[in-house]
DNA sequence: CGGTGTCATGTCATCGGTGTCATAAGAGAA
DNA sequence: TTCTCTTATGACACCGATGACATGACACCG
């Protein structure tokens, strides 16, 4: 492979003026400057970085590192595709500084962490992204260098920088939209407690009812979301079939995800109730695999992952130029509501109230 | 940040002791070893990869581009997901030959590709792997310098080593266990021509009934899918109604993919149509977020990303060290198929006659 | 016409490791 | 005892860029 050397021979100038015309840190004649660009393009010659980081002290390198690449021994999981957004957004805005993002997965494993780390610190990344694959506590080694890292999708209880997803105030906003829509009688299907964003959008939905004027009622409310996802099906089955039976049932399931909305459908045709004339249905996530090509496409909350990212990147990018001495802790971002067809309109809708509401 | 020198000084050794250690390259005193080592985790010292890299030549990283990280302009596709798994496969075979990979991203926009390329080289990457969202041809820029290339999920015309899904012997074997299934009338709901596993696909139907000595059906068959994918339910809902109008109606639905088998699910229910016990569907990708949530489970055929990922890295780990001068083309993969409720057997199966048929 | 500044370019050292070769110390053989 | 032969270690150059500094050639100024 050519060298700055062989460039400088053939076009009979020194290696430093080739170094010049590369980087434009100096004038340089236009004769010399053509002369050194024929040689270039002549030897195929293509710098090497890692000469230059030697010299300069600068990777120009992101460390990403992400657990659901590789997902757990047991796939089952859809996940991987949130991860794949959020990547996304730090790519689209990383691309814009001239960052080179390099990818490291534990394979789900966390103790394949540390020795990802490791590596990254090797090549010398000026900054660290981990990115989880759902809302969760983490807890990573401790970099014992001064490279700024930043959580995205997690957080852990160092009050390392983190960038999540705004479930309360999600659940929230789709909660108070169906109230507007008409809709007294909620139903919720939640995820289980253990899960970060479980107890944030219980507390979304009742904020959401108290400020509705709405008394909150545990008849209304019920986990269907096991570890093991084996008996899901039945348990939404119940729940639903209990809540149906109720004196004063609800008219809308709000669903712990849109894959537990996917399922509420299946149950409820099985059952012989149609969506959304005769029962209403929203999810969260805004999975458009699901969402999208559903019928009725679904109503349900964005989880806004690109945008995660992008303020992952912009926040990294913000600790390493050292512009501002970061404060700690998590930075909320929130999602807007799609509103389809899934959910009947009860009364019609003052839409213009409702600032974060978006109508497709 | 330590460099080799600060730790050989705080360990009273030459600082080439020190790489002797770090590289176990040749013998060092015991006594020695223990201090240095020493030093190396009081000065949580990390060696530089750069400088490494400089003297040895060799770089130990794999650059990976991929064109959905970042998906094009309109994200309304569910892709991004298969190439999370070929990625994920391909990790899997390099994390174990100590290489590091670096992704790179098109963001959809293929001029793109040789900027990302040029990136790469200057990091002086030993091989370079493109990743296509779904089954293509492209035409990538033509790496001058000797840098081993490889293709997954895609193929161009200068026969760029590529590792591809087996489309035509997957749908083969999925209409061959239906046939065996009983089914003699077997609709095909196909992708459009233009995508390149389409005519495959089809090619692989029409074989397996002429092995089943079922005569090919021109009725039987609709192309379903539209580019811009607006019409797209009505187009799939006005073919199904057409065939099952057929004197001779199918008994089963083979959809072009399990998106398309889910709308399918959609409409045979709108139409009064249970699945399977009137009427069977079978899908294709093996999509699990949509074949195993649907109810019932989707029988389909799997694309086999994780191995085509692990197959493109040990090709390309191959090329690298240049054991073999490869031979030019394309590898075929093939994915089982996955059984499913989906699909009601007429008569019982005797499946130990198809060995790449896996059973749920 | 000398002084001063700008432009264009070269010289040289250096970044942090490792390959090559040299060398000292002890172990075993003659 | 002396001569190999390992074993353990050091000295030194070098990989390919770039930063700091120097220099020569003009241009412009008073």
């Amino acid at each position: 492979m050519a060298t700055i050397y062989d460039v400088a021979r053939i076009a009979g100038v020194s290696p430093k003026t080739v170094s010049r015309v590369l980087n434009g840190d100096a004038p340089v004649g236009k004769a010399t400057r053509e002369a050194v660009e024929s040689a270039i393009s002549q030897l195929d010659y293509v710098p090497s970085n890692a000469a230059r980081m030697m010299r300069s002290q600068r990777s120009g390198l992101i460390g990403l590192i992400t657990g659901a690449i590789s997902m757990s021994p047991e796939p089952t999981q859809p996940a991987g595709l949130p991860e794949l957004f959020i990547v996304q957004g730090i790519q689209k805005s990383l691309a814009n500084s001239g960052m080179t993002m390099m990818i490291a997965d534990t394979g789900g494993v966390v103790e394949k962490a540390a020795p990802l780390i490791d590596t990254f610190l090797r090549h010398r990344v000026e900054g660290l992204i981990y990115v989880a694959e759902y809302h969760q506590k983490v807890a990573l080694p401790v970099i014992s260098d001064g490279t700024p890292m930043i959580l995205a999708n997690c957080f852990d209880d160092r009050g390392t920088p983190a960038i999540l997803p705004d479930d309360w105030r999600g659940q929230h906003d789709l909660v108070a939209r169906l109230i507007t829509a008409g809709h007294r009688r909620i139903g919720y299907l939640t995820l289980r407690p253990e899960i970060a964003a479980g107890p944030l959008r219980l507390d979304g939905y009742r904020a959401a009812l108290l400020a509705g004027g709405i008394t909150y009622d545990a008849a209304l409310v019920a986990n269907c979301d096991l570890e093991g996802r084996d008996g899901e099906t039945q348990l939404l089955w119940e729940a639903i079939d209990r809540m149906l039976r109720l004196s004063s049932p609800p008219t809308v399931f709000c669903c712990g995800n849109d894959k537990m909305a996917l399922r509420v459908y299946g149950i409820l045709r099985s059952m012989g109730r149609k969506v959304p004339t005769e029962v209403s249905v929203a999810g969260y996530d805004n999975y458009r695999v699901i969402a999208e090509t559903l019928y009725p496409p679904l109503t349900t909350v964005d989880l806004p992952y690109t945008a995660m990212g992008v303020r992952a990147a912009q926040r990294l990018m913000a600790m390493i130029s050292g512009e501002i001495r970061e404060e700690k802790g998590p930075t909320l971002v929130a999602g807007p509501v799609y509103w389809r067809d899934s959910v009947t309109e009860l009364r019609p809708a003052n839409v213009s109230l409702l600032k974060s509401v978006r109508e497709e």
